[in-house]
DNA sequence: ACTTTTGCACTGACTGGTCAGTTCAAAAGT
DNA sequence: ACTTTTGAACTGACCAGTCAGTGCAAAAGT
């Protein structure tokens, strides 16, 4: 069972990026399972094979990436907890991983936000799921914050949340479309001077 | 020619209003022109009498509806101009009409978002023109902020204008979706206080 | 006054093509 | 021995776009 799941995996795995820039270039609906099978390299079959149906490898898929993101926003908050630093040093190492995770996975990004805000999609359960697992990282390190002083009491830590990322993802996809040029540090720059509170030149 | 085109316009409206919420909800290609022109009320040829393809409808919603958001925003800049308002003010009066527009037409937002940084898509270009239009409204204000010394020199105006513009989109649909129990100015605050960098408590 | 013509706006059945999902025997991999 | 993959053919639903024809109001003709 050991061997053979491995190699069940290499092939989801193999399908996973496939479908991945197909989706996030065309969109689910004009994706065919055609193409994804042949960019993966295999044949249809096994697309059903490993899969029930389109739409599962897609929730699957969806599964897969937001696990890795959360795993390395967390990753960064805890890091920089056992390092002694503050939340907003916290929040500051977040926004590093975020932009790093998106460097990485620009499709999935792409496709994420194309769904996130959609309704009656098949999959809308499966995303809001995700989506708070992502979102409670934020909110946590934003609570401790205010809970220790750091952070104002006057914040309202579900929105403000939504903000930051919201701040990020959209910073960083419009890098990624339209600002080539930047590297990573130019926008990790940007988004630290706004979360600083440094834009206003009064100081 | 005048009732006539008055006719026509009414028919187009119609299948704009029909369209929009369609496509946000399921995506273009999933969303079938027969249910576009029945939303609407008219027969499948009506589409193809006023617009030349599904995809040239969707590309004159586009032009159409951001055309509608960058209006709003200059105009919420101009009036806080004329009534002698600093640019930071300017910035906080456009954050409120952003929200406006979001809460009026949240279809559209949504549609929006899913489609902006997609490839290789048929309306690819459409979409880079109208995009440029609205966020150069932004960093013109972001300018003239810096040249008159009310924002830090340091900033980085395309950036910063992405990250302020991602801001407000993503804590409005996370509103829309999410959080329906919040008002507007809730979410204007939040936002509010982001900008003015009072998240951190030190002050 | 009246008939006829014009052409715009709209209609809806139809067509040609596309695609998700199925099937299955044979081959490959472990 | 058992699991996984292959490949190619097939089905049936679905859908973008077409086109011959309808309705109607205003202009032109008599």
């Amino acid at each position: 069972m050991d061997s053979s799941s491995t190699r069940r995996q290499v092939t989801r795995q193999k399908l996973y990026e496939a479908a991945v820039t197909l989706i996030a270039e065309q969109g689910f609906s004009s994706t065919t399972v055609d193409e994804i099978a042949e960019r993966a390299g295999v044949a249809k079959g096994t697309v059903y094979y490993n899969f029930k149906s389109k739409t599962e490898l897609f929730e699957e898929l969806l599964r897969h990436g937001v696990g890795l993101l959360t795993a390395s926003l967390r990753a960064a908050a805890d890091e920089t907890q056992e390092r002694g630093g503050t939340k907003v040093e916290a929040l500051d190492a977040m926004i590093r991983a975020g932009l790093g995770f998106i460097d990485r996975y620009p499709a999935f990004t792409q496709l994420y936000v194309a769904e996130l805000w959609r309704t009656n999609r098949a999959w809308q359960s499966t995303l809001l799921v995700v989506r708070q697992e992502a979102v409670a990282v934020v909110e946590t390190v934003l609570r401790e914050g205010v809970e220790n002083g750091e952070l104002s009491k006057e914040i309202d830590i579900p929105l403000t949340a939504a903000a930051l990322v919201g701040m990020v993802l959209v910073a960083a996809l419009d890098w990624q479309a339209f600002q080539r040029e930047r590297t990573i540090d130019d926008v990790h720059s940007a988004l630290s001077l706004l979360l600083h509170g440094r834009v206003s030149g009064r100081r």
